[in-house]
DNA sequence: TATAACCCGAGTGATTTGATCGGGATTGCG
DNA sequence: CGCAATCCCGATCAAATCACTCGGGTTATA
């Protein structure tokens, strides 16, 4: 496991996102502005959430970002694996045959399982923790209705469309169709 | 806190040298034999480690590098810092004026937080530890004497230099000067 | 003096980072 | 329908970093 930047851009956008996709999906855009990454990284980044359902996508205007499950079953982890892909970490590509004199790849089994360790942790933090975290902090979201389109016409019917029929939201989403 | 292959051939290195050293000074020379890292490299290191009084050196014939403190005393996340010089992590240099739109730097003591989070951890795992973690898997060291200068004239008297007054060494070496 | 070891800075090719651009595809809305 | 918003994707790019090499030092032992 790798830490970067990389990884805490991938966490911050998440956190974002699941601070404000109660009022529906959350676009690229507006977390762009609010946390001074570019678009595109973005969409690279999202796109590897995407893959590894992290994040489901809705397009079209309105459309934008939601969780692909509930905060709480989302770990650090999970984000940082998802945008980092896992490379070999122990220089030797898992080969036994990495002896190189007298004491034989020790770092394999060691770095192992302190990267067991390391994740291990890392995934006992949920989003939902980070979250919390912020909301306590005193941080104010603005549930702005910058939403002209998606949220004007929704006192009932469809509100917001969940493409496929593989959507179990259910994390007191105020606006969850009936 | 950056998490890369640099900061694990660090660590690896580290517990080579914590295996070993109570037989005297190891030579970066031999850890780049037993662990396949470039000896130049491990110049650049331990150069780090060094200048953060991890490790100590010797220099001369019969030299080489021993722990700047006891190994329960050095943690991973000691090890990982020294090599990984921090770098700012929050993408906007500390400022408080990284305001864009309505929410302003979250980032900034969001990830502040969960970096903590991960040095506290990092900081919980000694090296002690992991050398411990090692001999259980059934890791034997070879205290070889290839020290045809350093070891062989040492019945009593002085036989490990230790440079500097401030040399607080009593991790079981049976070696210690008197 | 010869040699073993640490010391150090400059340089290097490969990879990663973070970003830009140019184009799609899909969908809501007038 | 046609426009615009939004996701989607790939190519490309400068800068940084990584992992390493090279070429010299300095220090200390014998």
């Amino acid at each position: 496991m790798r830490l970067t930047t990389k990884g805490r851009f991938a966490v911050t956008a998440m956190i974002d996102l699941a601070l404000r996709q109660d009022a529906g999906p959350v676009t690229l855009a507006a977390i762009s502005q609010r946390q001074q990454i570019s678009l595109s990284y973005l969409e690279q980044l999202f796109g590897k959430l995407r893959r590894h359902n992290l994040v489901e996508s809705t397009r079209g205007p309105g459309g934008g970002y939601t969780l692909g499950r509930k905060s709480t079953e989302i770990t650090v982890a999970d984000i940082i694996l998802s945008v980092d892909e896992p490379i070999d970490a122990t220089h030797c590509g898992g080969k036994e045959n990495c002896n190189g004199g007298d004491g034989r790849c020790m770092t394999h089994d060691l770095w192992a399982s302190l990267n067991s360790k390391m994740v291990e942790f890392l995934d006992s933090v949920s989003l939902q923790k980070l979250v919390d975290d912020q909301l306590a902090k005193g941080l104010v979201v603005e549930l702005k209705p910058t939403l002209k389109r998606a949220i004007a016409p929704m006192p009932v019917s469809k509100p917001i469309r969940l493409t496929g029929p593989n959507s179990v939201f259910d994390l007191g989403n105020v606006f969850a169709k009936s």
